[in-house]
DNA sequence: GGCAAGGGATCTGTATACATTCCTCGGCCC
DNA sequence: GGGCCGAGGAATGTATACAGATCCCTTGCC
């Protein structure tokens, strides 16, 4: 794989998962050093995180993280239920009878997830599944433009994951929900698509914004000092 | 200025007025050399290009000219109408009351151009004022994901604008239309702010694909062949 | 003691040289 | 005659060296 590659992955992914905190600085010399390459590949992975908005151009401290924290995650959900409803209601649309028919399985596979769930199982399987969706829903709207944009958006929302704590109760109804998405896309309702899927996204953003308030999570906020000496 | 931005904002310009046409290749080496910089700030805007994506990689053709067409008229503008009617609603429920008087005062300089356009008056400032409403609307939604997806955005739709020949009549329609969509962001009327750019896009789309199935534009769709041999 | 100017160091931006990969074209074998 | 394999070459990917800018620290003057 190119170094280019290998370091916009690397470095994409510590910023997802918050090892790189917002505001982290970005020295060319001081990453490319880390990452064990020279500084031309280095330039070209920061040049696409600032493209994906996931670091930016810092007044006079070069290329640093991008800020996040739940004053931001409104924006990001008033953005993302509408591109989502889009997509779904263009994947009911547009969904071929095979995909529709698979999206009618995945509807069923939610539904014994909601009940796993419930019983407290590891929820790996499950976020694949939800994973498997986006795919789904991606193919079936066939509106590329829209795709890519989600695809940027999802980036932010991945990082926004890691202010919220799971909890099983509210991951089987999560589960239920996307139940209820895949069943209407599967069943070419349009309407009902983007209604479930707004719905889902109006009470993610709720629990989000619920327990991003609790006590427990001012830590993960300002991770790790010493980024900046 | 940077010779990376140079050659960014040279490539996008000629990307947007099809001097560079879909398909063309972009080597590196030749690109380099025409534009009077070394491969490394190039490449940088070739990156940059991609991002926005108004190039893409190619199988096996290296970097070349996205495509468009007004097949992909419908996708861009889907998308348009999601992020520009939500736009509209955000900035008229947001907008200051000195933000929402300049929209009214904006909405009179939108009717006066529909008069001017009218008798055939040079429409260069009616194209600034859509953009300082364009502008302005950004400003008033306070939301920069949304405002940096529109950024991207806008990017295919000035590349799409060529193949829409404007005559009077449709710009002056047009003028109208802002004019109703400043009046009601003006007058904090969300939905009916949207319900306007709706109309509004509508229109656009209509009249873009209308004229694009007259006889003239395949010279449009079809240019300048031998960019590659 | 504070402020301003200069100098040094560090960082980013650019050019160029080198390495590697992939495409093409020609020849050979089936 | 067609297809496969290999050599040559061009283009991309990477490293490094150089240049320019910027920021901070120091020093001198007010």
């Amino acid at each position: 794989m190119r170094a280019s590659e290998r370091a916009y992955q690397a470095l994409r992914a510590e910023i997802l998962d918050w090892s790189l905190p917002p505001g982290a600085g970005l020295g060319e010399v001081e990453q490319a050093e880390r990452l064990g390459i020279s500084r031309t590949p280095l330039r070209e992975a920061l040049s696409r995180l600032v493209a994906d908005g996931l670091a930016e151009q810092a007044p006079g401290r070069g290329i640093v993280v991008a800020d996040l924290s739940l004053e931001q995650a409104d924006q990001l959900f008033d953005l993302r239920i509408a591109l989502e409803s889009l997509l779904a209601r263009r994947a009911a649309q547009r969904a071929t009878p095979e995909a529709a028919e698979r999206f009618t399985v995945l509807a069923g596979r939610f539904h014994e997830a909601e009940a796993a769930l419930r019983g407290g199982t590891d929820p790996a399987d499950y976020y694949a599944m939800t994973s498997e969706l986006d795919s789904r829903l991606d193919e079936a709207a066939a509106n590329p433009y829209l795709v890519s944009t989600l695809r940027t958006l999802r980036l932010h929302l991945a990082r926004l994951r890691r202010l919220a704590a799971d909890d099983p109760a509210r991951l089987a109804a999560s589960a239920a929900e996307h139940a209820d998405i895949a069943d209407a896309v599967g069943s070419g309702a349009a309407d009902l698509a983007e209604a479930t899927t707004r719905v889902h996204l109006h009470h993610a953003f709720h629990h989000l914004t619920r327990r991003g308030r609790a006590e427990e999570t001012p830590t993960l906020l300002t991770p790790t000092e010493g980024d900046r000496p």
